[in-house]
DNA sequence: GTAAAAACATTGAATGTTCATTCATTAAAA
DNA sequence: TTTTAATGAATGAACATTCAATGTTTTTAC
């Protein structure tokens, strides 16, 4: 049993690992076996095909964000300074950890996505939609559709994330506060001018 | 001479076509040669290869920002308006053309950019960077690095822009509204407040 | 102006490669 | 002994690309 966990795992690293570096073409199966350290026909032990595979390893990561964000929230303090702290969680996370954002990023603009239902991305973004609601409901947050304001706030921190793992610019404290401070000054609450 | 612009030009279109639909594999050079009526050898005529063929496909679309922008910016206007008619200049041809907006997504999220240089990249948003520059100098923008705001206005326009792709959401005057005013008042100078 | 020649454009079947997937066989675990 | 796991060579499909043959346009020479 503990094998089988073992495979699965090596499986899915060499594939997040391909995949991030070049894109689906850059994971034929032959290469994710080799670098698994496992034979071809061993893999569909485990997948019924690449495409399972793949649509495998991005629902192995379902509670990522939430883990993040429950890391990062506090919700004892004030609303700004929870966005902050769950903003900085995630895009700590992603730097540290760019193999899992890079896949994400392949995955969610693939043909993958456009045959799995859209739950699964729903569903994916679901923490940060709970997030930002308990802004909404104590007014903390501008008044807008939640799927919008999902949408604007991981955009905003993907935004920065592909700018840093660029590479073509180096990123500084300066550079990241002002990334954040784009992102609160626009999804705040306007009729709250008090949020400094 | 005429001909062979046509020729080309359908074969610009039917890629177009294809990748926006699928992505690029779901653009085999057969299925391209079809829907351009035309043989497969003929492509070869015009492209060294399919990378060729991809890379100047996305070339031919050098100016279309350039051209967006002079088409929206009117420099006589205070620099809200101008950021808002620039904004939903991009957002309304994007929307219109969603082929060409679904192509570069695809194009800048794959191995084709990671070959070729930066620069090409760079380049294709140069626009965006200097309309961004004079707001940035008169005061209006909030003092960031270019490439930053660069990054975060392209990426507030992209989100809204596949949020109504996406097709899963009906987007109403009030979606884009929202849209815009997040982008501004997260872009705006915070110390020149007389923006309302 | 016309015919021959050269240059260019087009064709699509054939080629060779890359890959996902299968399966008969062997090894390990239950 | 039976079930489960693992192997990797073999299979076949999909594809990018080539090329010899054919059609079309342009140039040249008279």
């Amino acid at each position: 049993m503990k094998m089988i966990l073992d495979k699965k795992k090596a499986i899915f690293d060499a594939t997040l690992d391909l995949i991030s570096k070049n894109g689906f073409h850059a994971a034929p199966m032959s290469l994710v076996a080799k670098n698994a350290n496992v034979a071809a026909g061993t893999i569909y032990h485990y997948f019924d095909s690449k495409e399972t595979l793949i649509s495998e390893l991005f629902k192995s990561q379902k509670c990522l964000i939430e883990g993040i964000i429950s890391e990062a929230d506090d919700s004892t303090k004030p609303f700004k300074d929870r966005f902050r702290q769950v903003y900085h969680g995630l895009y700590t996370y992603f730097i540290k950890n760019s193999k899992v954002f890079l896949f994400l990023e392949q995955y969610m603009s693939s043909p993958f996505m456009h045959k799995n239902s859209k739950e699964e991305f729903e569903a994916f973004f679901q923490p940060i939609s709970d997030f930002l609601k308990k802004g909404l409901y104590n007014g903390s947050i501008r008044e807008m559709n939640s799927r919008l304001s999902v949408t604007l706030f991981y955009g905003n921190i993907s935004a920065l994330v592909k700018l840093c793992l660029s590479g073509t610019m180096l990123i500084d404290i300066t550079t990241t506060t002002n990334a954040f401070n784009t992102c609160w000054d626009g999804m705040k609450n306007p009729r709250q001018p008090d949020q400094n």
